[in-house]
RNA sequence: GCGCCCGUAGCUCAGCUGGAUAGAGCGUUGGCCUCCGAAGCCAAAGGUCAUAGGUUCGAAUCCUAUCGGGCGCGCCA
């Protein structure tokens, strides 16, 4: 809604002032392509007078005309062939920055939203390619939240298949004790190769899996506990990230294995299921390939195993009736597109999903190593998450202890934490998340420039300004009115928050988040060298006490829907 | 073979879904701490937006083709 979304408020008024002049046409309000040009820029005149039939330049006179926003605007014109300039009024802008509301306005209608993303294989321990998931679904979540949706964070664990009966039939036989399993990763290493070389291994890892699905109780036992030693490794690693994922968030795979057999029974009563090769499937039209063939979604397989589709279909229809979801949004990797794509398609069909329930999935390109091939360490294996978490907070101790040895010791501990799993962090969220990326230890691990500790330094040093001021925060109140020139450049960019939070709900980008507070961060900075705030007298002072105060707000607050902790020095 | 995604500065990436003179960070070069934190600020150099056509007032963005890269295409997840 509207009151803190300034885009929104303009394009309504202009919108409406387009409606006086005949035309339905969208505003296209934009910031402006040049700060000369003003703050917004409308481009929806040139496409609305094309559609009446009128001149360009002609129509944008008669929207200025119409136009009622003499409460927001300070001068609008006609430019080029016509854009309408906007300059947003002084009054306006500090309107927006009231230190007694909150930084971030409500939707007008909360939804129900289920966020998937994390989702480990249990079999596994968690490397450098579960970040982005994790990270980039818990700001998306975090940000709906803010917003005043419902979220339902629903972490679809990997923990059934085949896999696991090699894992159990193994315990017992690792070097360490599988209560204490720090390892998982060397664990799985030394299944897989008795695995392979051992055929009696095979069998009994054939049999474990056979006990499991069949409820048999020891085997069912040995799982849980696998299951619960790994999951606490993840949530170790969630902690440590500050991902807002608990126990109680995880929906594992294995929770709709009843479910199964009622999803092949209602897409059999819909006409959906064909049997082909002894495998059931569905052949929807719209999947047909050129050669005329149509690529099936496999339901069950031909010795009666069901596959993840399956599984994916039964989460759909759970979430639809008993979680009454309006949106459910997906955060994995691309190469699941046509995966979702078919379930979803499939879904639909089947009435699992209807039309109140929007399907969405937010795909996220691979990660390349150096060279530009999928990444791999030297040994073919890969980076685990705790090596990297460890190295970033290492190099961040090195960082603070150089930079701040006065601090005690716990402090420095919790600066290099926030510092080092905040760049990670940052890192990974600031690039749009459909592209690939080259995973690189040194940009990774960066501390200068566009990364998290730019941001935190911002913050701290405005928490370094009420120190050194004796000022509490807390205790200015009131509105930031901007007079000087650097003043106004930081008002509108502090205005511009939520229209920002609310472009990263719709479409799950959270690396405009970080662009955003990058540049708040860079205008604030350019505003202190320019302003003296302290030095500053009466009136002049605290004015500018509050511009410092909300940029603290807004900067602590964008980073905390990041997921990134914020710290008073560092 | 078919399909999806991608190709922008030396490097890593933005570019608000068709708008005005394509922007950041790193790196390079030069300047700024008797002045609220130099993890900072200011300035400069750096581009045939892969290539060739097309659509229109207007294209990095949309369409077609070509080249180059990644990924996916019936019983793994």
């Amino acid at each position: 809604m509207g009151s803190l979304n300034v885009k929104r408020l303009l394009s309504a008024r202009i919108e409406a002032a387009l409606k006086d002049c005949g035309v339905e046409a969208p505003a296209l309000v934009r910031i402006a392509s040049r700060p000369e040009y003003g703050h917004y820029q409308a481009n929806g005149v040139m496409a609305a007078a094309k559609s009446a039939q009128a001149k360009p330049r002609q129509l944008a006179g008669q929207v200025i005309d119409r136009l009622d926003a003499d409460d927001l605007i300070d001068a609008v014109e006609v430019a080029g062939p016509g854009f309408l300039n906007i300059r947003l009024r002084d009054q306006f802008l500090g309107d927006r920055l009231n230190l007694e509301s909150p930084v971030i306005g409500k939707a007008d209608r909360p939804q129900t939203v289920v966020v998937d993303y994390s989702c480990p294989n249990l079999a596994k321990e968690m490397h450098v390619g579960h970040l982005r998931s994790t990270i980039i679904g818990d700001a998306v979540a975090r940000i709906l939240e803010a917003l005043g949706h419902q979220v339902i964070r629903q972490n679809h664990v990997g923990d059934w298949g085949t896999q696991f009966g090699m894992l159990l039939a193994h315990f017992g036989h690792s070097d360490a004790d599988s209560e204490t399993l720090s390892d998982l990763e060397a664990y799985y290493r030394t299944a897989k190769a008795r695995f392979d070389a051992q055929p009696d291994f095979q069998a009994a890892s054939r049999a474990m899996v056979v006990a499991l699905q069949a409820g048999e109780a020891g085997a069912r036992a040995r799982w849980q506990r696998f299951i619960k030693i790994s999951l606490d490794h993840c949530q170790t690693l969630y902690d440590r990230l500050g991902a807002s994922l608990g126990p109680e968030d995880v929906m594992a795979e294995s929770a709709y294995n009843d479910a199964l057999p009622d999803v092949l029974k209602a897409l059999g009563q819909q006409g959906l299921l064909t049997e082909s090769d002894g495998a059931r499937c569905v052949f929807l039209p719209e999947f047909r390939r050129k050669d005329g063939g149509i690529t099936p979604l496999i339901a069950q397989k031909s010795d009666g195993a069901y596959l993840y589709a399956t599984t994916d279909l039964a989460a759909i229809r759970h979430r639809a009736q008993a979680l009454g979801a309006d949106r459910a949004l997906y955060f994995t990797d691309s190469r699941q597109a046509f995966h979702f794509k078919q379930v979803f398609a499939v879904a639909r069909q089947a009435g699992f999903a209807g039309a109140a329930l929007s399907l969405e999935h937010m795909p996220f390109g691979a990660m390349l190593g150096k060279d530009g091939k999928p990444f791999k360490t030297r040994e073919g294996g890969v980076i685990k998450l705790t090596a990297l978490l460890d190295e970033a907070e290492a190099r961040a101790m090195r960082l603070v202890r150089e930079k701040n040895p006065q601090l005690g010791a716990e402090e420095q501990a919790e600066v290099a934490r926030a510092v080092g799993i905040g760049a990670v962090k940052y890192a990974d969220l600031s690039k749009n998340r459909t592209s690939d990326y080259l995973f690189d230890w040194e940009q990774m691990l960066a501390f200068e420039g566009n990364t998290a500790p730019y941001l935190l330094y911002a913050y701290a040093r405005i928490q370094s300004l009420f120190r050194r001021g004796d000022v509490d925060p807390e205790s200015l109140g009131g509105k930031a009115q901007p007079s000087a020139a650097a003043e106004r450049d930081l008002a509108f960019v502090l205005a511009r928050l939520q229209e920002v939070v609310e472009q990263v709900a719709e479409d799950g980008y959270p690396h405009a988040l970080c662009a955003y507070l990058h540049d708040l961060a860079t205008t604030f900075t350019r505003f202190y060298e320019q302003c003296p705030i302290l030095a500053a007298e009466g009136g002049e002072r605290s004015n500018r006490l509050r511009f410092a105060q909300q940029t603290a707000r807004t900067l602590r607050t964008g980073l905390g829907l990041l997921g990134i902790a914020t710290v008073v020095r560092m």
